[in-house]
DNA sequence: CGAGCCCGGGG
DNA sequence: GTGTACGGGCTCG
């Protein structure tokens, strides 16, 4: 029997001695006359056997005559070592030849009995003397690259459905698997996804967020069936919404509502508390208890095929598995029966639902799609706003317990905010699904890792991928030692024209496309074409200020290689977008922004400590290269009669004077004349208005610093005005959970203000709070800072403040177990800051350290702001830090 | 100044 | 899961 499937989650078991990976996702369409009772797009899971194997590096004692062979075959086949009880063997083993790091060589090529024994097998073959590869492959992953079974895209497998008692869904058994070509992709029609998107809100008095004291009040739920048009037709109006508006809000809530009753696609909160309210979608259970129950009961009827949230990973699952685990209740939501794995203890925080696809939304935006954004936060709110126009709701979450604690009506705001909030997730997962897609695609991954991952990992996918197909064999990973050592050697990174503080008017900002890439292509920069003996004489070959650099200039090397075809397909995409319609458009765009993201993180990944293709010296000679680019750059608008106000790796800033934009873009097309492959300058816009600030002392320093392992620096603090006439502020840090509520408080009301133009009221309100701080007349409640403590009291080598409280509380018998809150005041006193914590309880009003909130707390949180706007912070606070009140807030 | 440690998101 | 993020900022030593 042949079936259409679409693989979304994977998995491998062992069983009866063999590998099995299991494929969790969709059957499309009834491919056969035989099974016209399986229904159409239905759930279900396919086994397919795989082999797990790695390499050894076959060595000239090895490969010498017949007896030495046999001496291999023979100690082969005696290997036996017990891996969590289970004998690891090597099963087979054959010679074959790969590139390795640019020249041919010889290797064996071992398999496993099971993926675990794989690590065990290859220290012992090392322990030996023979040197092994690929031997921390993650199996799933090899599977995938291997045989180009990627996520959401459809397959054929050959084989027959069987009874399996321990799954929740259908069994096939498949002998044969192979991927779909692109004709008969196209004859299929789109695979609709089931998608439900979670929210709970918690009872938290005071911010405390505490799994063991504070039960769920609601579970807020947003179901999607792709399989429906007039979630489509809701999908185009989103698109063209622009700003916030609650009124298109309310009316997609309708829709949804509508659809209810027609299709799968819903929406629902739970909650154990019974109020006034006119609310459609609410259920109200019994208890805590009976809301985890029925929660769990509405996921096995709804059968998603993907679960989203906005930091699932970290919050609504671990926090949902903590509270059932307290009542007993098993979240036995696998496909095989198994439960919801989550915690937010554990180093890493991913949420795993076996044979469910969960997609964080929240991991996603901020590990990778966020570099597309403009926010400099990623909270839902942010986000949301940015990607599809619409904000959460309006509410105050702090008092959520006191509504709760008095059946207050205004529950039913909670309920609708909690409903939002789902369904703002739903929307990023609907509208970010192409995106993702792509991205499995090109890198060879799981959906679920793939959006879990860093970029540099996601590179090193992708080169494992091609790696494939150009028969390389992959570098190991460093070890910890190695990655350290790799540490610390740092080289020069782009340069940066300090600008000269001040108004500007009239910028032109131009900027080299994808500078890092196309200098890596243009100049065949990689670690197999570094120094090669070929072209060890070729003149002018050198790089840059390192005449003992070069790159091979006969022959394309593979990390070129294969970044240039990343780029070129994009080239061919970016043309073809030009005239395709609208519809697959999407898709498109989403491969090509997938492409470019890559693309600009491989100059990153040649630097990375942790890269298996680790090339400090071609990300030295990429940066080299780029700073004589644009320093030419710089000199020839200088020759053309432009002055140049600011530059930053990749960009230059001319202004205008008295000239017209024309002629800036006729220096443009001078320098791309004499540009080599694939470089190009462009032009990116022109601003009427700009503020330049000068860095402050520390932050030149860090900047410079992390300059020198970062692709391209951290995102630049900078004031521009569009043509709006709006000011765009960028760059300053958001204040964190280590810091008062006063400073916190502060940031966001001065922030409000300046935003809105009321730069007076907004440096009155700064005079009004240093003056209250300074007299003493700030609560204490608003000067406690917070800090965790991860580990035992007695394991920290470094002492710090949080570490002193927590002592003081250890002696008045409170427990403190890692993952306690320390929650102190600074008080008055010469010592070092820790001297100076004290526990809230200890602390009287006024007893406060001024100083130090106003250093430490005060100054930090608006400083950037200040200095942005082209205030000097210590010319306004110079005066308060040493005599307390400053002349300026008098 | 280097090393050590915590933060994000979530309520 | 053929595993353990990461870069920035504060504080101590």
């Amino acid at each position: 029997m042949k079936i259409i499937f679409y693989p979304l989650d994977y998995q491998y078991k062992v069983k009866d001695e063999q590998v099995l990976i299991y494929l969790y996702g969709k059957t499309q369409e009834i491919a056969s006359q035989e099974q016209k009772n399986t229904p159409q797009s239905q759930k279900i899971v396919i086994t397919f056997p795989y082999q797990p194997y790695f390499y050894a590096k076959l060595n000239n004692s090895i490969d010498k005559g017949d007896s030495n062979r046999k001496n291999i075959a023979d100690y082969f086949q005696k290997i036996n070592i017990d891996v969590h009880g289970r004998p690891a063997k090597i099963t087979a083993w054959k010679e074959v030849e790969k590139e390795f790091l640019g020249k041919k060589e010889k290797f064996l090529q071992i398999y496993a009995n099971f993926p675990q024994a794989v690590p065990a097998l290859s220290q012992e073959l090392e322990s030996k003397g023979l040197k092994c590869y690929e031997k921390d492959i993650v199996f799933i992953q090899r599977f995938i690259r291997d045989t180009g079974l990627w996520p959401f895209s459809p397959l054929e497998a050959e084989g027959e459905f069987i009874s399996d008692l321990s799954l929740r869904l259908p069994l096939f058994s498949a002998h044969a698997l192979r991927t779909l070509n692109e004709e008969e992709k196209l004859k299929l029609p789109p695979l609709p996804l089931r998608i439900i998107s979670l929210d709970i809100e918690t009872y938290a008095r005071e911010r405390a967020i505490d799994f063991e004291k504070n039960p769920i009040l609601m579970i807020g739920l947003s179901g999607v069936d792709e399989n429906n048009k007039e979630n489509d037709n809701n999908e185009q109006k989103n698109e063209n919404d622009g700003k916030n508006n609650d009124e298109k809000d309310n009316d997609k809530n309708n829709n949804n509502k509508d659809n209810d009753k027609n299709n799968n696609s819903f929406q629902k909160v739970i909650t154990w508390k019974t109020f006034p309210n006119n609310l459609e979608n609410l259920e109200v259970v019994e208890n805590e208890a009976e809301m985890i129950k029925r929660f769990k009961e509405i996921m096995l009827s709804y059968q998603p095929d993907i679960i989203t949230g906005y930091f699932t990973d970290g919050f609504d699952l671990p926090y949902l598995k903590f509270r059932a685990d307290k009542f007993n209740i098993k979240l036995d939501l696998g496909t095989d029966f198994s439960e919801l794995d989550a915690s937010a203890n554990r180093e890493r925080k991913e949420g795993r639902i076996a044979g469910l696809l969960h997609l964080d939304m929240f991991k996603f935006v901020r590990n990778i799609f966020g570099r597309n954004l403009k926010t400099d936060g990623f909270s839902l709110d942010e986000v949301s706003f940015e990607l599809l126009g619409h904000r959460k709701h309006e509410v105050d979450i702090s008092e959520l317990y006191s509504a709760w604690d008095s059946n207050s009506e205004k529950l039913a705001d909670y309920c609708r905010y909690n409903i939002h909030d789902a369904y703002l997730a739903l929307q990023l997962c609907h509208k970010l699904l192409p995106d993702i897609r792509e991205l499995t695609e090109i890198t060879g991954l799981p959906a679920f890792d793939a959006i879990r991952m860093s970029f540099s990992r996601l590179v090193e996918s992708y080169i494992l991928k091609r790696a494939i197909e150009y028969n390389v064999l992959a570098p190991n990973r460093p070890s910890s030692y190695e990655i350290n050592s790799r540490r610390e050697e740092s080289y020069e990174g782009g340069f940066v024209f300090e600008p000269q503080p001040g108004l500007y008017e009239n910028i032109a900002v131009f900027d080299f496309r994808s500078l890092y890439p196309s200098i890596i292509v243009s100049h065949n920069i990689g670690p197999e074409s570094f120094r090669c003996p070929c072209c060890k004489n070729i003149k002018n070959n050198a790089v840059p200020e390192r005449d003992d650099y070069w790159f091979c200039q006969k022959e394309k090397k593979f990390t070129p290689l294969i970044l240039e075809e990343l780029i070129r397909k994009r080239m061919e995409l970016r043309k073809a977008l030009k005239i395709v319609q609208p519809k697959e458009k999407a898709l498109l765009e989403a491969r090509s922004q997938a492409l470019k993201l890559l693309g600009n993180s491989f100059y990153g990944y040649l630097g990375f400590s942790g890269a298996r293709w680790y090339g400090f010296e071609c990300a030295r000679s990429t940066t080299a290269y780029a700073r004589n680019y644009i320093k030419a750059t710089i000199q020839k608008a200088e020759d053309a009669g432009f002055k140049v106000c600011y530059s930053d790796t990749d960009s230059c800033f001319l202004l205008l004077g008295d000239k017209k934009l024309d002629e800036a873009l006729e220096f443009m097309k001078a320098v791309n004349k004499n540009l080599p492959g694939m470089m190009e300058l462009e032009f990116e816009s022109l601003y009427p208005k700009g503020i330049f600030v000068a860095l402050k002392n520390t932050e030149k320093k860090q900047s410079e610093k992390s300059n020198k392992r970062e692709e391209k620096g951290a995102k630049k603090k900078y004031a521009l005005l569009d043509t709006k006439g709006q000011l765009k502020i960028r760059g300053f840090e958001t204040v964190r959970r280590n810091w008062s509520p006063l400073a916190k408080e502060l940031q966001e009301k001065f922030l409000n203000l300046i935003l809105n133009g009321k730069k007076e009221e907004a440096l009155e309100y700064l005079r009004q709070t240093v003056s209250l701080l300074k007299e003493g007349r700030m609560p204490k409640k608003k000067m406690i800072i917070k800090t965790m403590i991860t580990r035992e009291i007695d394991e920290y080598a470094s002492i710090g403040p949080q570490v002193v409280v927590a002592r003081k509380m250890l002696e008045r018998g409170y427990p403190v177990p890692p993952g306690t809150m320390i929650e102190y005041i600074i008080v008055r006193g010469s010592n070092l800051v820790r001297d100076r914590a004290k526990l809230v309880e200890d602390v009287k009003e006024g007893e406060y350290d001024a100083e130090y909130y106003l250093n430490n707390q005060l100054i930090p949180a608006v400083s950037s702001i200040l200095a942005v706007l082209g205030y000097n912070e210590d010319e306004i606070f110079s005066d308060s830090k040493q005599t307390g009140l400053g002349s300026y807030f008098k």
